[in-house]
DNA sequence: GGTCTGCGTTCGGCATTATCGAACCGCTCT
DNA sequence: AGAGCGGTTCGATAATGCCGAACGCAGACC
């Protein structure tokens, strides 16, 4: 492999420091977190703060991300074929369960929401584009995690978010079998009390796993007897076969 | 000032190429573009795709935005501080006006839209967060050109989206000197065939607009007789002088 | 109110570092 | 079969960005 440039990926690592809590971070700090003497860190994030992509409190001096990454973010929605190529079918399912419909991809050991339909008839939601999703607590994770070519172990200490997560890798292992056996997957308040997500695999011209798309919704609708509504997972399987179809050409 | 840093400017300059359209790009279009070698643009968009920033179509070799960026701009959403803070109104401006509210800021020229909530019972719409609008033919761009400190004039031809779009910089500058005198932006039909929109400024702790928040919709419903129907502007102050004051604190 | 600690910022010498252009390879189209 | 066009590699060169010490300004703490 050959070399990199260092000043880029010395701005890479300061923007995923910036980003990867809502506080802002000052020179001080990142030239702590990153090991590197301050006049170094203050000449990149001089640069930085130019293109747009840092902002500095005028007030504190502090930095925080700058405006232009979220059009940049934007735009890389235009550009993933995945998402251009399944949002007419997300809005169906949305339509068809009267869920919010969900759109993922592996990324960095997390999903990374692409696509998010809000339940029909209850528009006050916030929305989750790009936001991660952890990969053994979320059926999209399970579905991915299932297929996934480079079988990456899920990062080791599997935290608990309700009591029903899945915490035992040999208990998600034995999951992941299941997912693969049938096609989909399935998670009942492993991430949020009260609520129950199901979700199945797209693939892509090669057969090889490229996303997840699935519905999430509250327990009493899409499993009120605690078993699951089978005409919920035949829709999310329906839009997943749509996809991969619509991807195949 | 200062210098600043070569090779982080270059990448950003890069990245700004890809997103500004949906096409993949090579190294050799970039090096036309750029006015640079191809092998220092080869060594800055390896460094990119090793930290996600970029992606690499393994069938032609050309390159695209990456998905790490979708990740920093989502991030960015949760630092902004006028985002976070009127989020409730905005939801709350839909709600009463059962439109679409949307809340956005001067940006290089633009409006980037922040946040943007979907129509009440008309869940099926595509999200626009971080997308651009033009500041001559939307009513928050009107508003934010209004009150814009710096006082920039609207970047020169004034593109035309519909027979209704001011595209005389004199008629502009009228209008915006009646947004100023009133207090609110109107856009009929300017950008859009059929839509309308009403926008308010938003102003920090300082009394300097920051931001800008209004509703959009059809025309039949916003302006049925042709002339606006005023309980939906003062739904639009309303939801602005709330936020303005939640700001001052 | 004075000291002190911490911040962000500036500066210039040094050598590390990124740059550059030519050469390379695989592909497609002629 | 060749030419032309992609992306990629490589090594010499000197320009480049790195670093650490010094600066100025706050605010905190006696």
């Amino acid at each position: 492999m050959g070399e990199t440039i260092q000043s880029v990926e010395r701005a890479a690592a300061i923007l995923r420091l910036l980003a990867s809590g809502p506080r802002q971070l000052g020179v001080a700090e990142l030239a702590k977190a990153l090991g590197l003497p301050k006049g170094t860190l203050h000449g990149i994030l001089r640069t930085l703060v130019r293109v747009g992509f840092v902002e500095q409190d005028l007030a504190t001096g502090k930095y925080r991300l700058g405006a232009t990454l979220l059009h940049l973010g934007s735009s890389y929605l235009d550009v993933n074929e995945l998402r251009t190529r399944s949002i007419n079918w997300a809005d169906a399912l949305a339509g068809r369960s009267r869920e919010s419909a969900w759109i993922g991809t592996l990324h960095e050991g997390h999903v990374l929401v692409i696509h998010h339909v809000f339940r029909p008839d209850d528009s006050m939601q916030t929305l989750q584009v790009g936001t991660y999703l952890p990969t053994h607590a979320s059926a999209l994770g399970k579905v991915l995690l299932a297929h996934d070519p480079y079988g990456e172990a899920p990062a080791a200490p599997l935290r608990a978010y309700t009591k029903a997560t899945l915490t035992d890798p040999k208990a998600l292992e034995t999951e992941l079998d299941q997912v693969r056996a049938r096609g989909w997957a399935a998670e009942r308040e492993e991430l949020t009390e009260g609520e129950v997500a199901i979700a199945a695999p797209i693939k892509d011209a090669r057969g090889i796993v490229v996303g997840a798309i699935g519905i999430r919704g509250a327990v009493e609708r899409l499993a009120p007897d605690g078993a699951l509504h089978m005409e919920y997972v035949s829709y999310v399987r329906d839009a997943a076969r749509a996809i991969t179809r619509a991807l195949a050409r």
